[in-house]
RNA sequence: GUGGCUAUAGUUUAAUGGUAAAACUCUGACCUGUGGCGUCAGAAACGAGAGUUCGAUUCUCUCUAGUCACC
């Protein structure tokens, strides 16, 4: 067994626990954030910058390391952790989503969540005719992507995809599944869904003839993803069949409406077999993270606090701040005083203003980047963190009711 | 000193005898298995004075400022 999961103690009242998940590469305390470091790198950080915003886990992504700079030269470097100088624990995403995002999502205004719970619009007829052409096309074989680079073409299996994976080097892998747009109407949401099944039974034998090839024993953890968009129905079905395979664990993707994303993932959860550990793809705002969390999820990933720390929109505890504006110009006082990260509470004399920070955003400087990033990354991970601890020592509904209140005053 | 040219938003540039467009900047919003991207909304200008005209940012003159050439 690639990874070990135990669980230390639930939330009683609901499907949340927290736990341990032991890997090759260390020990990653659950439930946990996952940094996004899709290209081997969490944009703007250095790997010893990135551990100290408390990171225990990182993940990358098959499809863009693929292009470049391509699996095999990363496996002749002895693998990601190598190439990449992280000695810590390590994930690839399968490149699925990237069917979702350079397919029916490109260049439209389509994004992983839908704000308003339209059905009009969410079971909008599947339109065939894009003006927009495609970088991804799906058909039962697999996804040729035209990639973003230099426009040459690849056919992206499901084989295909854990042989990357498997090159990279992770220690945690994903099954190659389709992320569907949430404007698909119900039929093809379960055509999808389909393929998404009979991909995933394909990624998992191949795992398996890989591993047997290789002499047996090492390999890393492959998880099964679930979808079924926002349908009840498809949402189930995909957890039983997905659920009932021989997977190392789970990942819950697709695009969702906020409003109903927890029945989503609580319909998913109560079904997944509890004793393997479930990953919530792509999310990760404060208000989510409660929710992935009180409905049995053990680990999240999302590039909101990197990219949001790029642009300047900072977390707090009491809510975000966009710290390019007017207001912090000449404001003395430190980021979040309630918060432990190296930005915010810097260990000797040193001190970031919120005015310094303003200037660096409006200047352009590369340190704006750095230092949202780090301020960012700890928020969310230390938010989570925070979320285990409160599970084990019983607290979880009065700690989520105190930081939802300042955190939205 | 003489002659030419120029003067439009904070900046750099458009257009037009019927009160003016864009980019950057500026004020905000947005970003959920990542193109350090980008999207959206908003604020903001005809150097001054006179003349011609129904009407002048536009044509004419004077002034002012800048710029180039010559002395």
């Amino acid at each position: 067994m690639a990874i070990k999961f135990q669980i230390e103690r639930e939330l009683s009242g609901s499907l949340g626990r927290a736990g341990t998940l032991e890997t090759p590469h260390g020990i990653i305390h659950t439930p946990a954030f996952v940094s996004v470091g899709t290209k081997a790198t969490v944009k703007a950080l250095t790997p010893e910058q990135i551990k100290n915003t408390g990171a225990e886990v990182v993940l990358a992504n098959t499809y863009h390391l693929y292009l470049e700079p391509g699996d095999e030269r990363v496996k002749s470097f002895g693998g990601l952790h190598k190439f990449m100088n992280w000695s810590g624990p390590m994930m690839t995403d399968s490149g699925g989503f990237q069917v979702f995002s350079l397919g029916a999502a490109y260049g439209k205004e389509l994004s992983k969540i839908t704000k308003i719970a339209d059905p009009s619009r969410m079971l909008a007829e599947r339109s065939l005719d894009s003006e927009v052409p495609r970088l991804a096309n799906i058909s039962a074989e697999g996804v040729s992507f035209r990639s973003h680079l230099d426009g040459s073409l690849h056919f992206i299996t499901p084989e295909k995809s854990i042989e990357i994976q498997h090159n990279l080097g992770a220690d945690m892998i994903f099954a190659f599944d389709e992320c569907t747009s949430p404007a698909e109407d119900f039929r093809y949401q379960k055509e999808a869904l389909e393929r998404t099944h009979r991909w995933a039974k394909r990624s998992l034998d191949h795992h398996h003839s890989l591993i047997r090839a290789n002499g047996g024993i090492r390999g890393p953890a492959l998880f099964g993803i679930v979808q079924g968009g926002r349908e009840e129905s498809l949402r189930k079905r995909s957890a039983e069949f997905i659920g009932g395979l021989d997977f190392d664990g789970f990942g819950i993707g697709g695009s969702f409406a906020k409003e109903d994303m927890d029945r989503a993932v609580k319909w998913v959860n109560e079904i997944l077999p509890k004793e393997k550990p479930r990953h919530l793809l792509g999310i990760g705002e404060p208000e989510d993270l409660f929710m992935g969390v009180e409905n049995g999820v053990d680990l999240f990933d999302c590039v909101a606090p990197t990219r949001n720390g790029r642009g300047g929109t900072l977390y707090t505890s009491k809510g975000k701040v966009n710290i390019r504006n007017a207001e912090f110009r000449e404001d003395t006082g430190p980021l979040d005083p309630d918060c432990g990260c190296p930005v915010c509470q810097p260990a000797r004399s040193t001190q970031y203003s919120r005015a310094y920070l303003c200037h660096l955003y409006r200047a352009h400087e590369m340190l704006g980047g750095t230092l949202g990033s780090i301020h960012n990354l700890y928020f969310i991970i230390n938010l989570v963190k925070r979320m285990r601890s409160s599970i084990l020592d019983g607290t979880f509904t009065d700690f989520k009711k105190a930081f939802l209140k300042e955190y939205h005053s």
